[in-house]
DNA sequence: GCGCCCATGTAACTAGTTACATGATTCA
DNA sequence: TGAATCATGTAACTAGTTACATGGGCGC
């Protein structure tokens, strides 16, 4: 199977929940998968018009009053079929890249304030996500039909391994921090 | 600052611990930092033309009897400037994409087994990447030098990140299996 | 009046991947 | 004798990013 972009079937897969234009599907990213998938507008809109020209969703216009016309896409039963292949197929995990983890292990001649700085944001953020997903969490079930569905579950799964990562690298910072700081005081102690 | 390809540093980055042949950056990648890093022969064996082009590597050709010659490249001053000027820098993680995660969200009308089956195989391949990192870690403390110093001290810290989002993630696995082996016996109780 | 949100797109670029091509040596 | 490792590279591609361009509506 030659791989195609993953964006085809991201776009597809939220297709497949509701008809969004281009702006409402960089908006779910943004806002309900942010966690652990991520596009941006122009990647969006030059593959929805391929999906358009392969016929595996169609372009809608809607005119509203007051606010600017959309182009909404609708998934078609062939969008469907090409999404439903994608999802029976094994994962294959594009390798990741951590840019921190590749600086520190680089980083003997860097002062150790700055690592310790980029330690603390990492934290930072880190607990912003988790309580995002936190949020996000109440959300589902907030919905009328939540209880007991397949769908709210699989949700569910998706927002736990959220809490289960970013919790550990929240841990693994508190760890690091204090053998910076133990680094720091032994370096210190050196030059008095 | 112009964001340059992360690959610059990265091969910088290793060139700075030991001159290396483009095979040899390619073996570093997949065995000490693979856990957090990755890169392709192509894409290495052209930054390297790059860094040579711009003297922040230079090439060395090396004749070894019985073996291909080899191109080592050696980093010079200037590229152990920029090096180290972009391990100052703040850094700039680029948004992470877990396929698994996006396909559980999708699929609804996916078979439980075929999910069942994703989530198994991917904690076995976490299993075996936490056998890694702890074997990795017994190699870095078995250097003459490593007791105290401060790149066993970063090194052991990367690991530690491996060791912490590992177990998360297999924990998270193991949450997910149960929780998707209650729906398969629910869906299974209603068409008997 | 200012800034954010809604809304769509293009142009230019570059980073990174896949496939191809070659060939010697070592080890089982 | 066949697979794995050592060793370097090119060609073709495509996926994804950044920057640019535009403009109305809404809330504070």
């Amino acid at each position: 199977m030659t791989t195609k972009s993953k964006t085809r079937y991201a776009l597809l897969g939220i297709l497949s929940l509701h008809p969004a234009s281009g702006y409402d599907l960089k908006k779910f990213c943004d806002e309900a998968v942010s966690q652990f998938w991520n596009e941006n507008y122009a990647h969006i809109y030059s593959v929805l018009k391929e999906l358009e020209a392969e016929g595996l969703a169609r372009k809608q216009t809607e005119q509203t009053d007051k606010r600017p016309p959309k182009n909404v896409y609708y998934i078609t039963p062939k969008g469907k079929k090409e999404l439903n292949n994608w999802l029976l197929q094994p994962v294959r995990e594009t390798p990741p890249r951590y840019e921190l983890l590749l600086k520190l292990v680089f980083s003997t001649d860097i002062p150790i304030d700055n690592l310790i700085n980029k330690i603390k944001q990492y934290k930072e953020e880190h607990i912003k996500a988790l309580d995002l997903v936190k949020e996000g969490e109440k959300e589902i079930w907030s919905y009328p039909k939540a209880q007991g569905s397949k769908w709210a579950r699989l949700w569910q799964i998706g927002v736990n391994s959220g809490k289960y990562s970013y919790k550990a690298t929240i841990d693994w910072c508190d760890e690091t921090l204090e053998t910076l700081e133990e680094i720091k005081k032994e370096s210190g102690a050196e030059v008095p």
